[in-house]
Formats: structure tokens, C-alpha cells, sequence
DNA sequence: AGTATTCCGGACTATACAGTCCGGAATACA
DNA sequence: TGTATTCCGGACTGTATAGTCCGGAATACT
């Protein structure tokens, strides 16, 4: 029978996530994905198809951990409020290099989405399903009498995306830990 | 002496930055470049230089264009909220075509800021420049009572160049005009 | 009219890179 | 032990494109 694959597929998908979230799609070359994710290119496209496939499973990939990761965060947190406050100066918080590196969807989004359908179907999803994390926290809080009634949780909750893309945008340009808390405090005092 | 240039360098740099700002640099090749522009190849190399400095002439063209309307829109406006407000409502109000076009510095800080250390100062500059035309405008709101004297105009002026541009990478995505005015609306609220 | 300078088109060069092909080595199972 | 399958490295192909070079035509000025 067959010769077990040598390398982790999981592992080199994460590698390869890695590679396109630090350097974008265009800069990222097959020889230096093959380099970093420790697979031959031949081994690469058997497992993963092509350069655009291996990209839209890298996607995938980040968008399950990160979302897990805010679904999980919003239940481990006493106010709906301490959950946005994480979010938003735990970006603050981190180093240049993260800054710089940004959100692999967004930058997926102003590099891609505009010639690649498939990208652009698969942000649209996942804007929704953040929309939709956001809101289902918002409307437990409101329901629980910790945001007012007169607030709309659809509206705050698109409101939470845009805000977490633009200090994305300029946390890229300018790791200003500074400015990205001032930010990030007038931004969570439309919860109040 | 010598023959005179046949085309206008002011309304083919204009043309360049059309281009520029519907394709992104990468996407954008010579040859697209020469079309638009109406300019043969080595006039347009002995005119601006090669592609990356008719970028950054470019870059410069679309600054000195978008924040000198933005001052004027600032003067012309009844009270700071209302600028803002026609600033967000504007950029929620524009057709598919612009919201997929988006900001071009916007893309330019997502697309080529981490690899270029001009373009990265350029849009550095021109975010102190936007921070300081918008904070300008507030301070003097509060000097007049306008606004709150405990608000924060530098905070303010952040968090609404921030807003913006989440704003633009919601719009660019999905081209939802009633998504993006609510947000404006969560976003305005800042200022009561 | 003569001349210097610029315009234009197109050919050419160099480079980068995605994707394919091939041959030999390694390994799991019958 | 034999064999089928996979791994690996590296060479190869095709394509796209930035930048250069060249020659002839056009034109402003003396």
C-alpha cells in the first residue's frame, strides 16, 4: 500500500495561513510556501489543489479559530461590555509586528474580494456570522436589562465590525497604542 | 527648440490615478496605464518616472483633492455634527462602483504600505493631516458650545478617521446602503 | 528652410513566478 | 520480500510584465 504522508496537513495549513496573513496573496511565492509550510511543492498541490485553493482553505482556517475564539470569549465574560473592551484594547495591546500583519480577512478583502468571487462570497458569510456573534451577545445583554432597550444590537453590532476594521487599518500604519485606546474608548461608550 | 508635449500631464496623472484607484498597483500594468492615460510608454517614463513614482504622484493627487473638499465641506457647514454626518451619509449614498472602488489610500496602506517605506510615510502624513482637519473642526465647535467641553477633540478625530475607514471596508464588501447608515448613526452619536 | 527636441509605436530584454513533469528514494502493507 | 503509492528535489515550460531601446514622424523656434 500507499506511503504515509510525511508532513501534518493541519500543521502546513496552518504554516501556509501564517505565510499568506504576513506577506498577502501576491507576495506570497510557492517557493517560500513550500519553505515555511515544510512540503514539497509536488506534496502541496496533491494535498491542498492550487496557489487560490490553498489560500481560500487558509481562510477558512483563520476564520474558524478566530471566530471560535470570540464565541468562546463572549460567554467567559461578565458584561457584553467587558466582551467589546477585550476585543477592542486587546488589538491595542498588541506588538508592531501584529499590527503591521492586521486581519488576514481584511486584507483579503481590499486585496482580493473585488476579482475573486469566490473570496467575496466567502467574507460576505463571515461578516454575517460576526454580525451575527456580536448580535446574539448584544441581545442577551439587553435582555438582561445591561444595555438599554432603546439600543438596536443589529445596528451596534455592524457598528463593532466596522469599528474593529478601521483601528485594524490603522494599527497597520501606525502601531500607536495610544491612539488605538483613545479609539477604543470613545467607541465603547455608544453602549452606554 | 522643442516640439511641445502633446498631452496634459495634470489630466493624465488624474487618469493614472483613476486607474490606480479602480485596480489597485499590482493589477495595474503599463499597458493599461499607457491606454487610459492617452500617453505613448516613453512619454510616460520621461514625464513621471517608472510605475512607482507615478503611484506616489498619484497618491499625492487624490490627498490634495479628497482634503482640500473636506475643508471647504467643513466651512460650509452649519455645525461639526452635520459635517460628519454628510461625510458618513455621503460615503453610505455612493453607487456599487464607488464602494468597490473604495479609498484608494485605504488600499494603498493595506496593498503596499508594509513593503515600502515611502508610501508608509506619505500615508502616515496624510492621517496626521485628516486627524488635524477634523480635529480643528471640533475644537472649534467646543469653543463655541456646540460641543461638549468634556469631549476629547484629538479622541474624536481618531475614532471618525478610524470610522471611515471600517466604513469603506464594510461598503467595498457589500454594497448595503441601509447597513452602512446605520452605522453612521451609531458612529454620529458620539458627538451628543 | 533648417534644426533640435519631443512624440509615438513597437520591438526587445530581463525577471519573476505558477504550474507541470520526471526520476529516484522511502515506506506501509500483502 | 515484493509492490504500489507517496515523498522529495529539481528541472522545465509558459506567461505576464516592468523597463529599455530604436527609428521615423511631427512641430516649435531661429
Amino acid at each position: 500500500m500507499a506511503r504515509a504522508k510525511k508532513f501534518d496537513p493541519e500543521k502546513a495549513l496552518a504554516a501556509a495561513m501564517n505565510v499568506f496573513w504576513r506577506l498577502g496573496y501576491e507576495n506570497t511565492s510557492l517557493d517560500v510556501l513550500t519553505e515555511e509550510m515544510g512540503v514539497a511543492r509536488q506534496s502541496l498541490y496533491d494535498t491542498f489543489g492550487d496557489k487560490r485553493s490553498l489560500y481560500l482553505k487558509a481562510l477558512a482556517h483563520y476564520r474558524n479559530e478566530t471566530n471560535g475564539s470570540m464565541r468562546r470569549m463572549f460567554q467567559d465574560v461578565p458584561t457584553v461590555k467587558d466582551g467589546f473592551a477585550r476585543l477592542l484594547f486587546g488589538l491595542s495591546r498588541e506588538s508592531r509586528a501584529q499590527h503591521t500583519r492586521g486581519c488576514l480577512l481584511l486584507s483579503a478583502n481590499l486585496e482580493r474580494a473585488a476579482e475573486d468571487a469566490a473570496v467575496s462570497k466567502f467574507l460576505r458569510d463571515n461578516q454575517a456570522e460576526v454580525e451575527g456573534i456580536f448580535a446574539a451577545a448584544l441581545r442577551s445583554a439587553k435582555s438582561k436589562g445591561e444595555l438599554s432597550s432603546k439600543k438596536d444590537p443589529e445596528a451596534l453590532a455592524r457598528f463593532f465590525v466596522a469599528t474593529i476594521q478601521g483601528m485594524r487599518a490603522l494599527a497597520r500604519l501606525k502601531s500607536d497604542r495610544v491612539a488605538l485606546e483613545q479609539v477604543a474608548k470613545v467607541a465603547l461608550a455608544v453602549l452606554d
